[in-house]
DNA sequence: TATGAATGAGATTTCATTCAT
DNA sequence: AATGAATGAAATCTCATTCAT
């Protein structure tokens, strides 16, 4: 029998989304099993059944963690005390750091999860629901002036995303804002 | 003992791939069983593996096999004989079509497959390719300018892509189409 | 529900070694099924894999298992306190029984496994090594002369191996030990 | 639908025997398929089950096929006009040739096969039954002198058998026939 | 005599989940 | 709060054999 090491049940609780949520980004959700990710924690199959009513549950938490994690980011950068230009190019960095992270791993995986894909998804929703607030207020400040401001930074929000996937060389941050400004017909230069 | 019906390979072959990717957007890979596939068609599990290796196998095949019709009706499309921006909305239009077969289905399956969005993305490509074509052709004929002509594209069609998946009201053809004029800042209306 | 009978893995796992052991020398191990393993112990198809990666895996530990076993009894009688003549008829003996033991059970088996040759070969190379060391001892403590002591030890194992398989009358004690004295060019009777 | 090539069932029959049992040998009976050796020769699986009724069928005709090419070959030696150790020497030299034919293969296969076992144990029978003949005319010319002439003979068969499997370094003609004529109490270096 | 698509029983294997300890 | 042996349903895959052509 292993020495049992006891811990606080929120800290086991976080221990195990922790660990799952890497796992589950560097391999796909149906390549791991349940006891890769106790055999990594370095505890019992039964705790995880302790702590979490099923599989499915535990995605669901690890989402959960993810995108409440980028909220508090989002969150920061919306009610910092920069202007406005900044806060925008402050999301997209964000927005690519992210993208990063989750891509980076999802690629390697050839299995069919939609673990990555369910992610970035809500990721990119989250930071679209942020922008669309930013862009409305300035528009309404008169800061700038689009035909459909929803649509567009809809498709701003998922064609970087899918630039940052498909591009063979690397898009640089130049570039990208450049792309970003011509999007929200600003003035080139502007959120440099 | 069952009546025994003997086909053509090709046509047997072609049923399975159409009957499985039929499954596959309905309820998802992992939740299509290889019992189901033969069941639905009708013959034994074994005749399954006499065509294909195995499930990878005929998972590659179904998305070669969309992928290969989509193919011939966007070539059609470019090398039809009618104008250059007829050319481009009925690009629009197809793109539309298929992003509706795929999602629709797509919507149901709860599961964790990401075929749907290994089809849609190579899907996406392939127009993408299509498109990227026409618009350098239509530079150097001097019919548009872009600064980024690639960039742009890609961002157009991800972020169309995604606003067909999003929005709570179905966008309309015109309000499509104006997007994409001011994406590719062409002359408002001149896609109409 | 079946109730559950917890037991110490060690335990477990030579029960099923035992069991497998058993039904291959019966059956053979084609004709042995995982099934039928474990429905003779009485537990559940998923207790096999928790033990043993694969069929194949469980065929190899059986085989180990034998002849671990053989090697306890041959190393005892090496080092046991009796004359030298006296540990070659004893060697030759416990090789008549495993013989015995390994062939009853082959005949009945028609199938095309060759896992009683392979423990008999196994087993075999074992008592010949044995044999071997105590021959050359004799031989430097001038006990008995041979021309070829390595080749002469070899094709006795192994001609008795056939004896006993072959030959309708079964071979008595005697004839054996005469067999063998003949062999290793003993004094006619020293064994008995 | 493949160019048929009709031939004279005899012709077929041994087609199909010679190329299974060069697959048997090569691979082992349980690894190679039905389908491999219609592949082998180029044609459908049906005239397989035209000419064998089953795989076993098919096992057997090989067995048979090969016993009764040694036994040509041996009777051969029986009744040529040679002296009568020259008929020894001949019949181990004959011995070593399909020991060698059959073992260089089956060393390969880690299946678990009894095909090469059956057949070696055949041959070794055959050979037997002949050396035996001999030997007994032997001693009843008064050529040689033996206390348990059919055991002895055994032995040395499946002594030799087994000499030539296991040791490191190939056992050379001069020392095999040194251990046949101490075996059979002949003269040293009559056979030679 | 020959074809090869089709059959189907059954084997091995996987793994989320349970429960006696 | 923790263990890990045990469960069992279900999935994938194999291949000797059959039979419509």
């Amino acid at each position: 029998m292993k020495t049992r090491i006891v811990k606080q049940p929120d800290e086991r609780k976080s221990e195990i989304i922790k660990t799952a949520g890497r796992l589950f980004l560097q391999k796909g959700v149906h390549n791991t099993k349940i006891s890769e990710i106790v055999e990594t924690i370095g505890v019992a199959k039964g705790l995880f059944y302790y702590y979490f009513k099923s599989k499915d549950d535990v995605i669901s938490a690890v989402i959960e963690h993810f995108i409440s994690e980028l909220d508090v980011v989002l969150s920061n950068i919306l009610s910092s005390d920069i202007n406005y230009y900044k806060k925008i190019s402050k999301f997209i960095d964000t927005y690519v750091q992210i993208r990063r992270m989750f891509n980076k791993n999802s690629c390697n995986n050839n299995d069919n999860d939609n673990f990555s894909y369910i992610l970035l998804k809500k990721s990119n929703n989250l930071i679209l629901s942020y922008l669309k607030l930013l862009i409305s207020t300035g528009i309404s400040k008169g800061l700038l002036r689009l035909r459909y401001p929803d649509e567009t930074v809809t498709m701003l929000v998922y064609g970087l995303n899918e630039l940052m996937d498909s591009s063979q060389k690397k898009i640089g941050r130049a570039v990208m804002l450049a792309l970003v400004e011509q999007s929200l017909s600003l003035p080139c230069g502007i959120l440099a």
